[in-house]
DNA sequence: TCGGTTGGTTAGTCATAGCTTGCGTTAGTC
DNA sequence: GACTAACGCAAGCTATGACTAACCAACCGA
């Protein structure tokens, strides 16, 4: 859905966190991805689905592989979400020098 | 503790989300943002000790209230977290883009 | 054709954490 | 000194979701 609030709900988990930030390395394979996480194939490919629903990864079919990769687009989504979040507090932070105190 | 995985695993949570939005607008008291958000005043406390726990949020006592405002410099790190984290993906990209296959 | 590999799916378990309620505390106000 | 408003804290409930285990389907090589 490439949205910011569905796409920070699904790279907000830590271990999902883990794997998109495996595969912005290089694209990989869902065995590939579990042999270096703690938890089985099976956990791993649901994370897989979460992450492809908010089109975070693409996934491609090689043979009986399926190679998953970051969409650079999602990523550049969240950036500017997190750009524009910073501009802002930095606003407010200098408004609130200013005024002491309101209300 | 500024850490860009604690800070992440806090403000991926949807309700902290929209605490932390508020407050990059101008800094807000307790009361106040329970008024827009459909929970309890303890609940949103509650949020805030969280955010306040990685440094994403400070606060300051004002009489019997409590002023909280974003701190620009955790959401800076946040920033440059997924700055970096785009940019290798974009070279991942392009390195899949020129290799079709390996392994 | 058959065994081995890869991976998606489903059912079911279990722990985490988000939330409410109730109480105690502190600081302003009359 | 009482009264109230604003919070924090602790206990307890509950639902969400992360995970495993078992099963099935598709593809590949001998």
């Amino acid at each position: 859905m490439t949205n910011a609030n569905a796409l920070l709900d699904a790279i907000g988990e830590r271990t999902r966190r883990k794997i998109v930030e495996r595969l912005a390395e290089r694209p990989a394979a869902v065995s590939d991805l579990a042999r270096d996480l703690p938890i089985t194939r099976s956990a791993v490919s649901q994370h897989l689905q979460v992450l492809k629903s908010v089109g975070l990864v693409t996934d491609r079919a090689v043979g009986t592989r399926r190679i998953y990769a970051v969409d650079p687009e999602a990523l550049a989504i969240i950036r500017a979400y997190f750009d524009a979040f910073w501009t802002r507090s930095l606003a407010a932070f200098a408004d609130a020098a200013e005024q002491p105190e309101d209300t």
